[in-house]
RNA sequence: CGGGGCGUAGCGUAGCCCGGUAUCGCGCCUGCUUUGGGAGCAGGAGGUCGCAGGUUCGAAUCCUGCCGCCCCGACCA
């Protein structure tokens, strides 16, 4: 009723923004481009944030923090990074306000300049690496492998909830090593954490690649990503992980002696993945009727409603429930008892569908008779008659079920909207019409990118990793090209 | 920064053209009845009409200026 969703067909953003906003997972702030994380959004992101934490620390990450502010000159440091991140940085150039003398309220005071400017960190290499330096003077000292969970802050034209905002949340590892090798098998590494963490966790598949030069990070010598495909055809950067080379090194001068005590700089990586994952999540599997969450990331796997006449059988159904309730979550199933009489079950029932919880449990007088509980599932909105014996059990079969139907379905959309195209008609034909990936041979060349950019707004967003060489031309120039590579619209 | 839209109660809106102190729905509060797909009835509370000027006896409405936000694009994770 007050909570209509715009549908896919009709507005796709605007059916993307409602269910950031019905769904309560954020809410717009009384600062342009910043959002406020509800509660709900917000355990969205802890849940990931958990497990990704745990894969860290798996591999033999140490979580640290750094300063917010990274002074100007720090920026310059490294040419390509600067070059990157100036635009969009924001600064502080005073520290204390003061009463206004003509009456209204407080001005930034003119005495307080700071000598150098403060720059609110875009992502913190610089600060972190002028740290490293001191941490770093041999080989015994590496591999140094530290991330951080923090804010940042990059001041974009355009916002849009969870995808891009002027302040968002993320991690960011920054590692130094003794050798190269080394260091491209920790980037490596960790892209696989982030793929497997897609596709594992939040059930969304993705494509593993490298990005052509011009879709590098800033100050990176190779950059991996992970990509994703939405439900509108356009593709998502999921997470990267940058091979860094000795860049940041030689910029900070970060020393160590080797075994033969020879003086060599460090090889680095970064690697991040932002509450943008938030978004990506809500674009490959949600619905015209609302969220629909994987059960490994739910905040709440299991919602139980009970049905109930009078305080008897409200009496009646809380002593059963309550085992119920003790018994999923024995088999560390998150599950809500909502037997809270301010609305009826219709409304709980459209709430949590809206939210995206992936089973209920309606229960009743009439069922308690039976024996039996009416469980529906949220992605295939399937109702079945479920015995109350073994309904743990048959639960977390059902949370598995979901987990793997909700992937299988997501890469099935993917593969079918991978399409490999020899033309450049072909091209924008199916950019127009159908979407998704397109596999298509490129000369290499950042020109012929850009042109393909200018003309179709579609970039290229990754090359995958372990793709097949295969002779052809490019679709553009028809110089010769030995391996497809993908092309989309982006996100 | 270009293009479009919008600012009226917590939310969504009507009224504006044609000036007379604000409509309806949701939500909220109280009570009763209800509870298997967003309940019903009765009563009630809640508004600097984005801001500042101007015109007028009188402005949500007309005029001028400003501010803010959202959407689409360029830029980016």
């Amino acid at each position: 009723m007050s909570k209509e969703i715009t549908a896919r067909s009709e507005d796709y953003s605007k059916w993307y923004n409602d269910l950031v906003l019905k769904g309560g997972l954020a809410d717009y702030s009384a600062v342009k481009g910043c959002m406020v994380i509800k509660p709900y959004g917000f355990a969205l992101w802890e849940a990931m944030r958990d497990i990704l934490d745990r894969k860290f620390k798996e591999t033999g990450h140490q979580n640290a923090y750094f300063p917010l502010f990274i002074p100007k000159s720090f920026l310059s440091k490294e040419a390509a990074h600067v070059e990157g991140f100036a635009k969009e940085c924001a600064v502080v150039t005073h520290y204390r306000l003061k009463n206004d003398p003509d009456g209204g309220g407080v001005i930034v005071d003119p005495e307080a300049r700071l000598t150098e400017e403060l720059i609110v960190r875009p992502t913190s290499e610089t600060i972190i690496w002028n740290t490293y330096k001191d941490w770093i003077q041999s080989y015994r000292d590496l591999p140094l492998l530290i991330n951080q969970w923090a804010n940042v802050v990059r001041w974009e034209m355009r916002t849009r909830l969870f995808l891009r905002t002027t302040e968002f949340l993320w991690q960011e590892g920054h590692t130094a090593h003794a050798t190269a090798e080394e260091a491209i098998a920790e980037t490596e590494q960790m892209l696989n954490i982030y793929a497997d963490f897609a596709e594992n966790y939040m059930a969304v598949p993705v494509v593993r690649g490298i990005k052509s030069p011009s879709e590098r990070f800033a100050g990176a010598v190779e950059t991996y990503c992970v990509e994703a495909m939405m439900q509108d055809g356009k593709a998502l950067q999921a997470g990267t992980s940058h091979f860094l080379g000795q860049n940041f090194a030689k910029a900070f001068e970060v020393q160590f002696s080797n075994k033969e005590n020879k003086l060599d700089y460090v090889w680095a990586t970064s690697w991040g993945v932002s509450t943008r994952l938030i978004g990506a999540l809500i674009m490959v599997h949600s619905d015209d009727q609302g969220l629909v969450l994987p059960p490994r990331i739910a905040p709440t796997q299991v919602v139980i409603v009970p049905i109930y006449k009078g305080p008897d059988q409200k009496a009646g159904l809380d002593e059963k429930v309550n085992v119920i309730v003790k018994e999923l979550r024995k088999a560390g199933i998150s599950v809500k008892y909502d037997d809270s009489d301010n609305n009826r079950p219709g409304w709980k029932f459209a709430e949590y569908e809206m939210k995206g919880v992936p089973v209920r449990i309606a229960i009743g007088a009439r069922d308690l008779e039976n024996n039996v509980a009416e469980v529906t599932r949220r992605d295939t909105k399937e109702k079945m008659s479920l015995s109350l014996d073994g309904l743990p059990d048959r639960i977390q079969e059902l949370l598995e079920e979901i987990q793997l139907n909700l992937f299988n379905k997501a890469k099935a959309y993917r593969d079918s909207h991978i399409t490999r195209v020899d033309t450049f008609e072909e091209f924008e034909k199916v950019l127009d019409e159908k979407g998704g990936f397109i596999s298509a041979h490129w000369d290499g060349t950042a020109e012929t990118e850009e042109q393909i950019k200018e003309r179709t707004k579609a970039t290229i967003r990754c090359i995958p990793l372990n793709n097949p060489q295969e002779a052809g031309t490019c679709i553009l120039t028809g110089k010769p090209s030995k391996e497809r590579v993908l092309f989309a619209r982006a996100y």
